[in-house]
RNA sequence: GGAGUCGUGGCUCAGCGGUAGAGCGUCGCAUUCACAUUGCGAAGGCCGAUGGUUCGAAUCCAUCCGACUCCACCA
């Protein structure tokens, strides 16, 4: 053995020893008990992030944990396709050759983007086997796969049969220049002064920026404690407006801030985020005034067919004339939102969308966790979790992207004359407008091969089918959110609902991720196992804290803060990192990126290396070249043993317990640390320099080869390649020299 | 604006009702000993502030100050 543990040296070759030995793999037998982990996928849009290197760290450890005490552990890989993020990823690499999404049609763009994530998905497979992951490579799933696609579009056709969804006006980013909608991601907030007008408004005065939508003001607004207004609360007030005069009804929100303005507010659910969800809260009519066109429609009377901006010059005059503007502040600046592509106005928008109802999949969810049945740790996380079961609204699955599972929605062209639609012709000209227009001049063919998008009237018919009806079929172009899913990953992971695999290892046994997810994806699988296995997918949830950079702040590239974990992990070693990491986040809070304690591990990996070649020279020395040639330590040497000796037994035997106990409980670091302490300080400082001269050679060696080869199996889920290697160094002094540490069975009490 | 987490030695953190702990760093000493990615020793903290509960508080409660994070972003 060298002097210094060289960590290059070895993972690589351990990895594929393990890899070989079919050690991932586990056997489905009745008389085992099954370990699950489903390892949450990362996205295929880049590289791991620390984050999801502490993920594997900790899952790691308990799948060997687990393998070690005899359990049947599965541990199964995957990628997430992570729908927004990754078509925008994309679209940058488009901009950087002068494209954009807009210049192809659906089908093409997906194929695109198919093959750039093809390439990305190789590189996480790698970091996943770099980090010494034991995940079962031969059960790997993307969440685009085939057989995913069928169970979640099953989930769909059976959440339609129960009633469960409905298409419904949803409020979105729409950009009327570019033509479709922004995620919230897409959209970029400006400061810029603008405008502020003061309006009469019956008997108020108003502040509005957006004077033009005052046709679809359906509510007039004040705060419920604000002194001046009381008496008009839950009142109906006459308004004089441009068009006639018309009634609003006065409501008491909170959401308005009684210091701003005048302390009345008009609401607009049409056109405001805000004004929407109090729409929701007050049973508002929602009354759009602004078309998809980014004109004034027909509710604007006579300023129908007006552009936003000049339709506000206009309406403003006239309001002048007829004396109900009062004031103008000129030098208002307030934050705007606008599309990240060309830096156009966003005009929140209600457009039909798809929804799930919530209620029937939520309440059971909720009750798992109150009644225990699904365990959150650690414990505080648990409220989070409790109020947003509470405050969950009706679920929006549908999203205009195109990288994700299309939702298997078929409307009919001949039923659906107004659908509108935009598509390249075969001149890959951009064409939009009605179907029932436009298929007078094209055929349905050519429609259909270059559909870009198409939108549904919230009346309109359709046909939930997995695949194309006969007809004049087009297929709704919105696809499922991506949490719809990965929502129910554990079940198309395993097989569900026939597979032997799903009989055996569901519900599986910890959901390990960052709490960051909880509401977004943790839920939605509690809801989707529930809701049809009849069990929750996974017994205990952990939670693990967020990785910050070194300075205490988020990582992030603007910030140039970002940690890459592989430096890490190339100058100190896996096992370092993987330590360093794991005794960072003791009880799930968020933490900075240990740097020292990957070091410290770095030196302790070093430590325990030199153990074990102090060991093979002595041996050596003393004649003993195999393991049967040196009395093996057993019970009845009890005699033989000097107090020193029971002292350490008995110290491991302590250590092995609280390992066992720290590890039941998530806490990880603590197991760490007690395993270094025990190591370094019991065992290499102590007992080992107080013991070097003793007559009885054969026995304090026995006790020692044993303790330490214990020792290595209670440290090898954290640092699995150095005490493979180590394991595999000392071949000869072990009773079953072809065994892997991996396959070996974890220390009883002794 | 709403919510959460955290303020403990120079740094990063553990402890969460009963005489202040770890790693790293610092200082001094040691060295052909398995290991300098080492050994031995030392210095260094009225546990953010102020009140309260208690026989007793870093640990529980309240208020304040500060840091970080998530969500909502202002008519």
């Amino acid at each position: 053995m060298d002097k210094r543990y060289d960590h290059k040296l070895y993972e690589e070759k351990i990895y594929s020893l393990w890899e070989k030995s079919g050690a991932f793999t586990p056997k489905i037998d009745p008389k085992k008990k099954p370990y699950t982990i489903v390892l949450p996928p990362p996205n295929a849009s880049g590289r791991m992030h620390t984050g999801n290197v502490l993920m594997i760290a900790i899952e790691d450890l308990l799948i060997r944990w687990k393998r070690m005490q005899g359990f049947s552990t599965l541990w199964i890989p995957g990628t997430d396709h992570a729908g927004f993020e990754t078509q925008i990823t994309f679209e940058r690499t488009l901009k950087e050759k002068g494209k954009s999404r807009f210049d192809f049609d659906r089908n093409t763009l997906y194929k695109k983007i198919e093959e750039f994530v093809l390439e990305n998905k190789g590189l996480i497979e790698e970091q996943i086997r770099n980090m010494g992951a034991s995940v079962d490579w031969s059960r790997y799933k993307f969440t685009l796969d085939p057989d995913v696609i069928e169970t979640v579009v099953n989930t769909f056709e059976k959440l339609h049969k129960d009633g469960l969804v409905y298409r419904d006006n949803y409020m979105v980013n729409y950009c009327p220049i570019c033509g479709t909608t922004f995620a919230d991601l897409e959209v970029k907030h400006k400061e810029r002064k603008d405008p502020l007008y003061f309006l009469k408004y019956g008997p108020f005065s108003l502040a509005t920026v957006r004077p033009e939508t005052k046709f679809g003001d359906t509510a007039v607004a004040v705060h419920p404690d604000d002194k001046r207004y009381k008496q008009y609360i839950g009142k109906e007030i006459e308004v004089e407006g441009l068009l006639s005069k018309f009634k609003l009804t006065v409501i008491a929100d909170t959401f308005v801030d009684p210091k701003f303005g005048t302390g009345v507010v008009k609401v607009t659910p049409a056109h405001d985020k805000n004004d929407y969800e109090a729409g929701l809260r007050h049973n508002l009519e929602i009354k759009p005034v602004i078309g998809l066109d980014g004109k004034l429609n027909e509710n604007a009377g006579k300023y129908a067919g007006l552009a936003v901006t000049a339709a506000r010059k206009i309406i403003v005059e006239d309001l002048r004339k007829k004396g109900l503007l009062e004031k103008i502040d000129e030098n208002y600046i307030h934050t705007v939102a606008v599309c990240y592509k060309g830096g156009h106005d966003i005009e929140p928008t209600i457009l039909p969308n798809w929804f799930v109802k919530v209620k029937k999949l939520k309440e059971p969810a909720h009750n798992a966790v109150k009644e225990g049945v699904v365990k959150i740790y650690p414990k505080w996380q648990e409220s989070k979790y409790h109020r947003w079961m509470e405050s969950m609204q009706d679920w929006p699955i549908s999203r205009q992207v195109v990288w994700g599972i299309r939702i298997p929605a078929w409307y009919d062209i001949n039923d659906n004359k107004n659908l509108l639609i935009t598509f390249l012709n075969n001149k890959k000209e951009t064409v939009s407008g009605e179907i029932g227009k436009l298929s007078e001049k094209y055929s349905f063919e050519e429609i259909e091969k270059g559909l870009q998008t198409l939108i549904a009237p919230q009346s309109a018919k359709y046909v939930i089918a997995a695949h194309k009806p006969k007809g004049e079929f087009l297929q709704e172009t919105d696809t499922f959110d991506t949490w719809f899913s990965s929502g129910q990953w554990p079940l198309v992971t395993l097989g569900y609902p026939n597979s032997k695999d799903y009989k055996y290892f569901y519900p599986t046994d910890v959901l390990e991720t960052a709490w960051e997810i909880l509401r977004l994806w943790v839920s939605r699988m509690i809801m989707f196992g529930i809701y049809l296995t009849g069990k929750p997918p996974f017994k205990d949830v952990y939670l693990h804290g967020i990785v910050r950079a070194l300075d205490g702040k988020k990582m992030s590239k603007s910030l140039g803060n970002v940690i890459n974990p592989e430096e890490y992990q190339e100058e100190f070693g896996t096992d370092a990192l993987r330590m360093g990491l794991i005794s960072g986040t003791a009880n799930g809070k968020d933490f900075n990126f240990p740097r020292d304690k990957v070091i410290s591990f770095r030196n302790f990996a070093n430590k325990v290396w030199n153990i074990g070649r102090f060991l093979s020279i002595v041996l050596e020395k003393e004649g003993y070249k195999k393991y049967d040639d040196l009395l093996s330590y057993s019970k009845d040497m009890e005699s033989k043993l000097k107090q020193e000796d029971k002292d350490l037994v008995k110290k491991f035997d302590q250590l092995t317990k609280d390992v066992n106990t720290c590890l039941g409980k998530y806490r990880f670091s603590d197991a760490a640390e007690v395993i270094y302490h025990f190591m370094w300080d019991d065992l290499a400082s102590n007992y080992l320099e107080n013991n070097k001269n003793r007559v009885d050679k054969d026995v304090t060696l026995s006790v020692f080869r044993h303790v330490y080869f214990n020792s290595l199996k209670l440290l090898h889920p954290f640092m699995p390649f150095i005490t493979e290697a180590i394991w595999q160094e000392l071949k000869n002094q072990r009773k079953y020299p072809e065994q892997l540490l991996i396959s070996s069975s974890w220390p009883e009490n002794m």
